[in-house]
DNA sequence: CTAATAGTGTCTATAAGACAATATTCC
DNA sequence: GGAATATTGTCTTATAGACACTATTAG
């Protein structure tokens, strides 16, 4: 071929684990692969006979190691270089990034899986921290305009719990008020009608559901949800 | 290898031409590739012994395909399958998009290269409209909330042309006033002190240029610049 | 002077944020 | 009733857009 170059493809799982935005990491099984027993993304050879597109690696990773589909994924970004694996030479990682509700994950991981708040993440093997910081920022600055943080809450939520979706992963609180006003221009959520939930000592929240097409694509105003 | 992916880099290199964004198009040299004859993007294979990144592979197409160099420039999103190049079987593309003033494509360009509206485009081999819509919408995303668009123009500019140059990418007309005032917040451009541009029957107009800081990078605005 | 566009100022409409007020539940 | 939070409403401030006004040049 023209070039000796190694694709994979890595995915930056991300879920809330008590209002923070975490990261899942994977320790490393195979003995004769790099950074062997380390903490590090999920990720998998693009497999040109089965794979369609990178997308499709994608999701075959996220089944593979973390039992997961159907869930937001989209691609991020390509990293590469000769020397961002020691072992395998020039390599191009096109990584993308997954948002899940945490009961997902739970259900689904196994034992070599740990989730890390992205802010208290220690050194990772390869490029891997600077991935995840990547993945990160794409996902605040999505969010600031679009339905994104929706995924990473069951398909039923309320709005306060929306609310502490979109605090966590924008990082700051914001007004109550104007955050229904501008969710109620989005345009993206419906009530499902008689139901209610509560938490505690309080008044039951109405829930609601993304309406239809923007369980597959995101809905986006142009002056920011929050 | 553990994979049989052909990976390449392709570029969308975008100016103004009559006030109308336009995508530079070459026609494809090389008998023995696919495609020969028509007018495709500029693209060429990573070279795992030259290149240190796919950015440094995008440069060099540049470079080598349209004598550019020092333009704006940043990778876009990775194109890939089975199917999209028939000759070559599983590709990666890791596209890329560029902008330049049209005064330095004018002085690089060679007798096989056009610019084309990219409103006006006819059929395209591979996915390269595909790309170049992905790069279009890319490039309109990011203008409305940076000061992107100001490398669409020479280094030294006016006002009224910056504002030329975001209505053309967004392909709607701003308010004047408004402009200057965010401009303002931006705060990204600083005047050329007593530099002054006329054009026709008109009062001149003070001329500006980029802070160095955003010559590399750009500068952000959370709450739109138009 | 006029034509033409640069650049500024001001008024109005819209959107965002602060915060009070009300509603609903369990105890 | 009281605690706690959901939800709505209102007031104030900030921002955007419309548009008029002034400034500067060539002829």
């Amino acid at each position: 071929m023209h070039n000796q170059i190694t694709c994979v493809v890595d995915v930056v799982l991300l879920t809330l684990v008590d209002s923070k935005l975490s990261v899942a990491l994977f320790q490393r099984q195979n003995p004769n692969e790099p950074a062997h027993g380390q903490w590090a993304l999920p990720g998998g050879f693009i497999r040109d006979k089965i794979d369609e597109s990178v997308l499709d690696t994608a999701q075959r990773v996220l089944m593979e190691k973390a039992g997961l589909e159907g869930i937001y994924l989209e691609q991020l970004q390509s990293f590469s270089g000769p020397e961002r694996d020691p072992d395998r030479g020039w390599t191009l990682s096109v990584a993308h990034v997954a948002l899940v509700p945490l009961e997902q994950v739970s259900k689904a991981s196994r034992g070599e899986m740990k989730l890390v708040s992205v802010n208290a993440l220690r050194s990772l093997p390869f490029d891997h921290k600077e991935i995840i910081n990547a993945a990160v920022a794409r996902v605040r600055t999505k969010s600031a305009y679009s339905s994104l943080p929706a995924h990473l809450l069951a398909d039923e939520f309320t709005i306060p719990e929306l609310q502490v979706a979109y605090e966590a992963v924008l990082g700051q609180a914001y007004n109550s008020s104007s955050f229904r006003r501008k969710l109620k221009d989005l345009d993206a959520i419906e009530a499902v009608s008689g139901q209610k939930k509560q938490v505690g000592l309080s008044a039951p929240a109405q829930i609601y559901r993304l309406k239809k097409p923007f369980r597959n694509q995101l809905a986006t105003r142009s002056r920011g949800v929050v």
